[in-house]
DNA sequence: CAAGTATGTCATTGC
DNA sequence: GGGCAATGACATACT
């Protein structure tokens, strides 16, 4: 019965409202796709060659490479101990996780990257003693790994069932609805209709409600004045690390987010919405950065050296490494040092710059991955030895930039899907109501307004028994609950042996008698929009039955009849045709002709009857037809609210994301800062950063590799992915 | 009185 | 080809 065309009509013009409702396209599934596998990899696998470093058996390979034994002591042996347990614990490191592996997949159709074994270098050789944590182990941890996130993200009220497959069922039901207009669908609007009406004071300080429930979750930009979520701070402070803003504040933005921003429209004011972001970066960048000095490299806060040089490293790299290029799927191997699995998991990112996704590259790419290189990016360990001094470098300072790099690349995702902290707080308020799905959820007005205008479309009678009538109404599809005169009319018809206010009120009532059963609670609906029945209907309608009226009474009630009658209903009277219009319009076919054949009509007569049956009709059709419109705009409503949720959700996700990268990444850094600390040569002296760098086997084995080696590896590794990308 | 809304009606289309 | 449902467009009444 629906025609192709229709379908792709309402298709099309659902999908074209829901575009333009929803205002940005949501990447989120793009952003967790490319996003997600690093994390996984960093929690669940390849992490296992940080957990492997076998520290604890220093000795035995530092005397094979000119360290003197005495350097290493018990004190040390612990100090290992202490070390990689706190790098396992990276292994569970609570990253959020959700439906994730719902969205859809990308992969990088690139190959590996290969590299080449360090040849030199001291090698710290893992033993038995360490805890293998590869195999059958990494499916514990990723279950209690995924556990964990579950739990945090409960607690982070992050978790929200999925909605997914709700605009499949809300296609069948509105397909379903063009046809047969489903009893409970119209049940629950029509309650949906009674809660609206009950509370309708609600309904309109809504807004206020919600503002103010936002409120605890916000947090006021003190020159903006703009609200952002609470969490939001922490989230871009995560980036703010990444940006050298001490160095170049405006030169990154413009680099790196430009592209995406200028490629994509959003209705939003992104313009805005940078300054925004920039102004909470900025306040925090501050503190950040001189907190992460102190950190990476134990050295005095006020030491301008050290603190520079967290910085410095930065800046290179972000010039180099734009999100454009990211966005084309370039790898880099930084991220590799994480994601040896990368290619296990079908997510080859097209945003991120990591992409090791040829399977076979795994050892490659891990056993070649110069962790020094990574650490120590060729700009940096140019500039930072020259300037940094025997002091120790910051190691993962290039590290960090990559991972940060991301970050700032994930947030210009944010802001290109038009995320700023007002519209993320107004949805986190929406995620945080769980009950969107419903109709009920609609707190807009313009679906109250929809609501009450279908349901007094179709009943708007304020009697006790409006609820009723209206269901009615509703149920029956038709939109007119009848008049007053019901009871009259059915006495009057019920000489003639026909009731033709159940027709009425029930148009499929012919094809579903039992519907009739609820006709008596349409007693009391006191407006008429319907075609009467024949004056002599009318005339003995108005008698009899009212007998013990007065006849005041009964004339105004003739009156108000009279006036409640239709056109066609006074046409038929004039014309003195002998059965009603409900007759006219309802009977089916075969009876109407038949009802037609009793009677002697004219012409005209026949023309009128024939007029009024098609416009009896064509009115029910129109109230059809304006009712399902209204329901599909319902539907779109409810769909955008749910979209908008889910983006919330997302969103949120995407933030507790790069915070736990922020403090993963921190982690590593401090610990590999200690690791290195405590490294001594054959005289006892400790290893200058910018002459030796640890660098990380696919073995699980940590090798001391002079920096000079480790540069090269390092670009080697930087140029393979750029020869791919051409 | 203008604007918005609700409803009826007509013309058309497709089944 | 008639009957009919669906629907866009327009008219009208009402708020």
């Amino acid at each position: 019965m629906l025609s192709l065309k229709k379908y792709l009509t309402e298709g099309l013009l659902q999908f074209t409202i829901l575009l333009s409702l929803i205002g940005v396209r949501v990447d989120v599934d793009t952003y967790l796709t490319s996003q997600l596998p690093p994390l996984r990899e960093i929690i669940l696998g390849p992490s296992s060659a940080y957990t492997q470093t076998q520290f604890h058996n220093l000795r035995n390979t530092l005397d094979g490479y000119g360290i003197h034994p005495k350097s290493i002591d018990l004190d040390n042996y612990f100090t290992a101990r202490r070390l990689l347990s706190q790098v396992r614990a990276l292994d569970r490191f609570q990253v959020p996780t959700t439906e994730v592996n719902a969205w859809l997949v990308h992969r990088d159709p690139e190959g590996s990257v290969s590299g080449s074994q360090p040849s030199s270098g001291l090698t710290l050789e893992s033993s038995s003693g360490l805890q293998d944590v590869t195999g059958p182990d990494n499916g514990v941890r990723e279950s209690e790994t995924e556990q964990g996130f579950s739990e945090e993200l409960e607690d982070l009220g992050a978790v929200a069932p999925p909605v997914s497959g709700d605009l499949t069922k809300e296609d069948i039901d509105l397909g379903a609805g063009r046809e047969i207009f489903d009893y409970s669908h119209r049940q629950k609007e029509q309650d949906v209709d009674k809660e609206l009406r009950d509370g309708g004071e609600q309904e309109d300080t809504w807004p206020s409600e919600s503002a103010e429930a936002l409120a605890p979750n916000l947090l006021v930009d003190g020159e903006t004045g703009e609200s952002f979520p609470a969490q939001f701070p922490a989230d871009v402070s995560s980036i703010t690390e990444a940006v050298p803003s001490e160095s170049e504040p405006p030169a990154l933005p413009n680099n790196l987010l430009s592209p995406l921003l200028t490629g994509t429209e959003s209705p939003f004011d992104l313009e805005q919405q940078w300054q925004d972001l920039m102004s909470i970066m900025e306040m925090q960048a501050m503190e950040v950065n001189t907190s992460t000095s102190e950190i990476m490299y134990n050295a005095p806060s006020g030491d301008p050296l050290s603190t520079n040089y967290s910085l410095a490293p930065n800046t290179p790299i972000n010039q180099n490494v734009s999100l454009h290029q990211a966005s084309l799927g370039g790898c880099s191997q930084d991220f590799s040092l994480f994601s040896p699995e990368v290619e296990s998991l079908p997510v080859a990112s097209t945003l991120l710059p990591l992409t090791p996704s040829n399977s076979t590259s795994l050892n490659s790419t891990f056993g070649s991955t110069n962790l020094a290189g990574l650490f120590f990016p060729p700009q940096l360990n140019g500039t930072a030895n020259d300037t940094a001094g025997p002091e120790l470098p910051d190691p993962l300072g290039g590290l960090l930039d990559e991972a940060m790099l991301d970050e700032i690349s994930l947030m210009d995702l944010a802001i290109e899907e038009g995320f700023n902290a007002g519209q993320a707080s107004q949805l986190e308020e929406e995620f945080d109501s769980d009950s969107g799905l419903s109709l009920d959820s609609s707190h807009s007005p313009s679906s109250l307004s929809s609501l009450e205008g279908s349901t007094s479309s179709s009943s708007s009678s304020s009697s006790a028994s409006s609820s009723a009538a209206s269901s009615f109404s509703e149920e029956g599809a038709v939109g007119y609950s009848s008049d007053s005169e019901t009871l009259d009319l059915e006495e009057a018809e019920g000489a003639v042996g026909y009731q033709p206010e159940y027709s009425k009120f029930c148009r499929m009532s012919y094809q579903d008698p039992s519907q009739l059963s609820c006709l008596p609670y349409l007693e009391h609906v006191g407006h008429n929009h319907t075609y009467n029945m024949a004056p002599s209907a009318l005339d003995s309608a108005n008698l009899p039955p009212t007998s013990t009226l007065k006849k005041g009474s009964k004339e105004k009630q003739a009156d108000f009849l009279d006036k409640q009658m239709s056109r066609d209903e006074h046409r038929a009277r004039a014309m003195k045709i002998p059965f009603t219009n409900d007759k006219i319009i309802n009977l089916p076919v075969e009876e109407f002709n038949e009802l037609l054949s009793k009677y002697q009509l004219s012409e005209a007569q026949l023309s009128l009857i024939r007029d009024i049956r098609r416009r009896g009709k064509n009115k029910m059709a129109a109230q059809n037809c304006r009712k399902r419109k209204l329901d599909t705009i319902l539907n779109l409503e409810r769909d955008v609210e749910d979209l908008q949720r889910d983006k919330a959700r997302l969103l949120r996700e995407k933030v507790e994301f790069l915070r736990s990268l922020r403090q993963m990444k921190q982690k590593v850094q401090s610990l590999y800062q200690e690791v290195f600390g405590r490294l001594r040569d054959e005289n006892g002296r400790p290893y200058s950063p910018s002459q030796y760098a640890l660098q990380y086997t696919g073995d699980g084995s940590v090798l001391l590799i002079p920096r000079t080696l480790a540069d090269q590896q390092a670009r080697r590794q930087e140029r393979k992915p750029k020869d791919r990308r051409k």
